[in-house]
DNA sequence: TTGTCTATGTAGCCTGTCTATGTAAGGAGG
DNA sequence: CCTCCTTACATAGACAGGCTACATAGACAA
């Protein structure tokens, strides 16, 4: 099976829904965990993640700073913001809205 | 409820799903079809449709021939090609390949 | 004659993902 | 020590596709 590219708009759900599980992420293992939660079909680039995270930033949806990973690598901790967390609520129930109209085209004979 | 932007990609997908239920149908009358099956959910920009229709007769989904609605307006008539209905399937089963995909993400707690 | 609705179409903008490239530091192996 | 792979971050530029705004034209009503 072939991995799927992303639809525009929804790389930030993934990103703000990866990290409400809690604990601080950098970018490149939440880039991997969606990979992983997702059974290997979203494969997120670089090129979309890092511009996605900044943009994330301005808008305050998630703050960050520098620290060292396990393996003392350098890297930047990201967690969600209050602002952030409203964001994914109001992002996944336009999401479930969007699909469901979809779904009720695509499912009408 | 306000109406929701159509996610990139998918249009075609709701364009060819319309004129896959048989009649040959106006460029005009496929859009508030999609807007009324939808339950207004999705709103088709004349800036979006118009675009897509040719796309889509370059790329041989679709087959128009000019005519006149039954208020005597001229009108083009679009109907699905063997290639469309091919494109169809395959787009069908990757939106839905996607979404789940998606939906996994947004719903592990 | 003016306005509204149908119906098609174009130009240009904007957003967001993609490819491709570059940096740098850690650790493994020869 | 040198080379290579992996991790980790980042940017530039290409590109797709939906959006706003605008333009055209005919039918029909007030």
């Amino acid at each position: 099976m072939p991995r799927e590219e992303i639809p525009p708009g929804t790389l930030d759900l993934l990103i703000l829904k990866t990290l409400a599980r809690g604990e601080e992420m950098h970018g490149y293992e939440i880039a991997r965990s969606i990979q992983r939660v997702s059974e290997d079909v979203l494969q997120v680039e670089e090129g979309s993640l890092y511009p996605a995270l900044q943009r994330m930033l301005i808008k305050g949806w998630v703050k960050a700073e520098w620290g060292a990973t396990a393996e003392n690598r350098r890297a930047r901790y990201y967690r969600l913001t209050a602002a952030g967390r409203k964001r994914l609520e109001a992002g996944v129930s336009q999401f479930r809205r969007v699909v469901q109209a979809i779904t009720r085209v695509i499912q009408t004979a």
